[in-house]
DNA sequence: TTTATATAGTTGTTTAAACAACTATATGCC
DNA sequence: GGCATATAGTTGTTTAAACAACTATATAAA
């Protein structure tokens, strides 16, 4: 496939992800102008919180694309600062549910709307083409990356 | 202009950066499998320094994105695995130029090769168009949020 | 029922990012 | 020359990522 072929140096970027980097930055930064005291990463795993309250560990793992140390440590967070609960399940004494709490829920109008602000910010001048056939690229790189492309593991996430 | 709105939700991997953050995981692990010892930070230092030697450290700054704290300890830990060293300037006695080791010069060949294979992993089955697309968006984000779009900073940052 | 194996989550360690505060040198102005 | 300011780099601190090693519970097989 000649056409998959590139010229060495130009594709840097891609690696650095420079791009995602600064809207990270600067949804960072109109967080704390706007007095929300969290970071992206935990904004993160709110953000799938407020889709769906109660999930496992294993679930937000899934989520957000990070390893189990990585969610245990951001639920270890959240928790200090009161935003989530563990809750141990019942039917399997393995598995914690993570619930929101009262602060978390009323931290979703307000981050949500910075959020979508800082993405118009960063993607002023672009059309919806453009983003649409990015959003593709992106998919497919993670996608060529990713082991769960097997057919089980695809139809295990659906979601 | 209404075709930079978009729907909430939709444009989370923008934030997430998962794409990015796949290759760089991909990188890191053939380095792995080839015995190469570094960081893909690491890594993206010495890939400026191939390109030109003797570059100061906020001329890796700029080149790599980060800031100076995270530059001072890249080149720490460079220095530690002896692939580069810092050598004061005699010019501005302020200034480390930084230049690579014999070891380092070595690993160029074999890390490129590395690289560019990843990045066809990563990139199986996307289209030459669809790339220059998506670098073109990615730049645009970056220039949206970047400072550095002033035209005093962007003359300065000419290279 | 016992044993092997898989799954959910935690802990330890190294590396790095981000930000603030700091030191040292250079430059511009009086 | 002396002072203010800018620039280059360092250090301290918090947060997080990645990976290995670990504990506890559940499930499947013998």
């Amino acid at each position: 496939m000649p056409n998959n072929q590139f010229k060495r140096g130009e594709l840097y970027s891609f690696i650095t992800g420079k791009a995602s980097t600064a809207i990270a930055r600067r949804l960072q930064k109109n967080f704390k102008q706007a007095n929300v005291d969290i970071t992206i990463e935990q904004w993160s795993v709110l953000y799938h919180l407020w889709k769906q309250d109660g999930l496992s560990q294993q679930q937000l793992c899934d989520a957000t694309f990070r390893d189990k140390p990585s969610i245990t440590r951001l639920v270890d967070n959240l928790e200090k600062l009161q935003l989530v609960k563990r809750v141990a399940s019942k039917d399997d004494r393995r598995i914690n549910m993570i619930y929101l709490t009262k602060d978390a829920v009323q931290l979703q109008e307000q981050t949500m709307e910075l959020a979508n602000q800082t993405l118009n910010e960063a993607l002023a001048g672009v059309t919806n083409g453009q983003i649409e056939i990015a959003k593709e690229v992106l998919q497919m790189v993670y996608d060529n990356l990713t082991p769960s492309n097997s057919p089980e593991a695809v139809s295990k996430a659906g979601g």
